[in-house]
RNA sequence: GCGCCUGUAGCUCAGUAGGAUAGAGCAGCGGACUUCUAAUCCGCAGGUCGGGGGUUCGAAUCUUCCCAGGCGCGCCA
């Protein structure tokens, strides 16, 4: 509906120029917007605001000159108006909200789909997590979003490729191997030394019973006996990690592996590269990029002094690799801890002449866990964390992903694992969940009334009338444009409040008929309870296509 | 010290590309189920949008300074 008053307002415009009413000037940018005030009619824009400057006249004028010369041969506009201090407030025909609904209703699982992104193709990679450890909950609320995000795009009509980063090429994963064997030789000798910065978590201990059940350590050298732990280690963990995130909802086309970074000769066909670009120096020993030249505040090693890469050196290459591999665009989620690297990262894709905003770094900032009112302190270190594992099977994976889909990535998420927990109203999942139940309730009650919906909706639906009626049909035409928006902001939680909201108007509507039984959807006029059949079948169309973006199921009873 | 993020109701957070009178949930108080699901709804109360300046028709939103909190500043991974 935005979408055609747009076209509308510049083609009003246009006919404006064309009267010579307005001056040919450039058009501004202007937005259009659902006003708050219900008195400001259904759209809103400030066009003859930003018009103001150019056309060196008050914006009032402005604004009634276009209502004048408006072009709308479809009858999308009912009324137009002055208002403030230079809006055009609009009012659209009842009849054109309720063919938005009736498409609705058409398109059911499509309903919100669009084309937009067509023709480009998205490289997301999120989680990444090493494989030295199981994911924890921060970790969770990075492929939440991520998962979601990616639906989204995809559903946008973008071509999105998943992709999960593994680190399997440094020394972390020598330090699994370390403290896997260490843990090992502990059964027997209890006073074997403990790798200092090595992975202290109990899952240690399992890892290192597994590999021992499978391989007898104790007969072959220490050092091929730590690369097996590694190497085994590394494969558990992994297969842990794709478990839990396959249970959370969460799949990836695409695992790549640092290590065939550098066995394919990649990492040293991206340095020659850049080498030959001058954008490498040796100093003191090391090789150093000059990411300074593109706004990074140091330069930084990509080689040590003892010969070995560093991390940022795969790195590098890997995001080059990213982007010769013909992707239009790249995100990436990370948690906001890796938030020093942007500049850096940003600053080696600058020296190829890739612009900074083909990729888009989403900084995922912590989840603080909360129990019986305490924080649960969290360290990786120390061995001391929740995994998402546990947290999964403690509260469901609908209520955690719902949670974690509840606030704006960039903000420090408080989870309260006792809320959370409960199987009631606190718990916010349930809220539109419960809507979705309820409609699907309405229909079982009407089934058994003996009421079923007509093929063609068109005419019936003239009988939805009511203010609650309308405003909710006029939310629900906002899901598209909304996903839209989504998929440029790339802020998912919004998903959640929009879904929120309309499940809000729908208990709202609902309860009307708890009053007065007239207001019921099923009622004793037969083609009215159709036509509120229609409209609560375009509510649960929108909240199962939405929490469907969620990865949230939508129970038919509750 | 430098950089990034955050600061909105008692608490947790929204606030749609700068728009008109700043919202929700929870907590508090008071109401609504012989009824299509009360996991719901209605009402009341609750705010100098951290603080000061600036930009303009208009600022929670942009800018600058200050205050507070979180994170990051390795030839670690």
């Amino acid at each position: 509906m935005k979408e055609k008053l747009n076209a509308l307002l510049i083609a009003s415009v246009d006919n404006c120029f064309n009267q010579g009413a307005l001056k040919k000037t450039a058009l501004p940018e202007f937005v259009i917007e659902i006003p708050n005030n219900p008195e400001h009619g259904h759209f809103a824009t400030n066009l003859p605001m930003a018009f103001a400057s150019s056309q060196k006249r008050p914006p009032r004028e402005i604004a009634s000159i276009i209502i004048k010369g408006l072009v709308d041969p479809e009858g999308l506009v009912e009324k137009a108006e002055v208002a403030g201090p230079g809006f055009i407030n609009f009012r659209i025909r009842d009849e054109q909200w309720l063919q938005g609904l009736s498409q609705t209703i058409n398109l059911d699982g499509d309903y919100g789909r669009s084309m937009v992104g067509k023709g480009q193709n998205v490289l997301v990679e999120f989680v990444s997590a090493n494989p030295t450890g199981p994911l924890h909950v921060g970790h969770g609320r990075g492929a939440a979003l991520g998962d979601t995000l990616c639906r989204i795009l995809a559903f946008c009509g973008y071509d999105v490729l998943r992709e999960f980063y593994i680190n399997d090429a440094g020394q972390q994963l020598r330090m699994l191997g370390e403290s896997v064997y260490s843990r090992f030789k502990q059964m027997d000798d209890p006073s074997f030394p403990f790798p200092e910065k090595g992975y202290h978590g109990d899952y240690v201990m399992e890892v290192a019973r597994k590999v021992s059940d499978k391989h007898d350590l104790n007969i072959i050298g220490r050092e091929e006996a730590i690369r097996l732990c590694a190497e085994s280690g590394k494969d558990i963990m992994f297969e842990e990690i794709r478990e839990t995130l396959k249970s959370f909802g969460v799949s990836f086309d695409n695992w790549y592996s640092e290590k065939d970074l550098f066995n394919s000769g990649i990492l040293d066909r991206t340095l020659d590269t850049l080498r030959e670009e001058g954008r490498l120096y040796e100093h003191e020993g090391a090789e150093w990029i000059r990411t300074t030249d593109f706004g990074d505040d140091k330069d930084r090693v990509i080689r040590k002094n003892d010969g070995n890469f560093t991390y940022f050196a795969s790195d590098i290459s890997y995001h080059l690799e990213k982007h010769k591999r013909g992707f239009s665009r790249a995100i990436n989620l990370w948690g906001a801890d890796h938030h020093g690297y942007v500049p850096r990262i940003k600053a080696a894709l600058l020296a190829r002449g890739i612009p900074e905003n083909w990729l888009s770094i989403l900084l995922i900032q912590l989840v603080k866990l909360w129990k019986a009112g305490q924080e649960m302190k969290m360290s990786k270190r120390a061995g001391s964390f929740v995994t998402l594992r546990e947290l999964i099977d403690e509260v469901g994976v609908d209520a955690v992903r719902f949670v974690f889909l509840t606030k704006n990535h960039d903000s420090p998420l408080d989870f309260d694992m006792d809320i959370v927990k409960k199987q009631d109203s606190e718990n916010p999942v349930y809220y539109v969940q419960y809507a979705h139940a309820r409609i699907c309730s309405i229909f079982r009650k009407a089934e058994e009334d003996g009421i079923f919906l007509p093929e063609k909706s068109d005419a019936i639906l003239r009988r939805l009338v009511l203010d609650q009626e309308k405003a909710l049909i006029r939310t629900m035409a906002v899901f598209p444009s909304l996903l839209v928006d989504i998929a440029r902001s790339l802020e998912s939680h919004r998903l959640t409040y929009y879904l929120t909201d309309l499940a809000a108007s729908f208990h709202r509507y609902f309860n009307l008929g708890t009053k007065n039984p007239e207001y019921r959807v099923v009622t004793q006029d037969i083609e009215l309870s159709q036509a509120r059949l229609f409209l609560v079948k375009a509510i649960r169309i929108v909240i199962a296509n939405g929490l469907g973006l969620m990865g949230v199921s939508a129970p038919q009873k509750m």
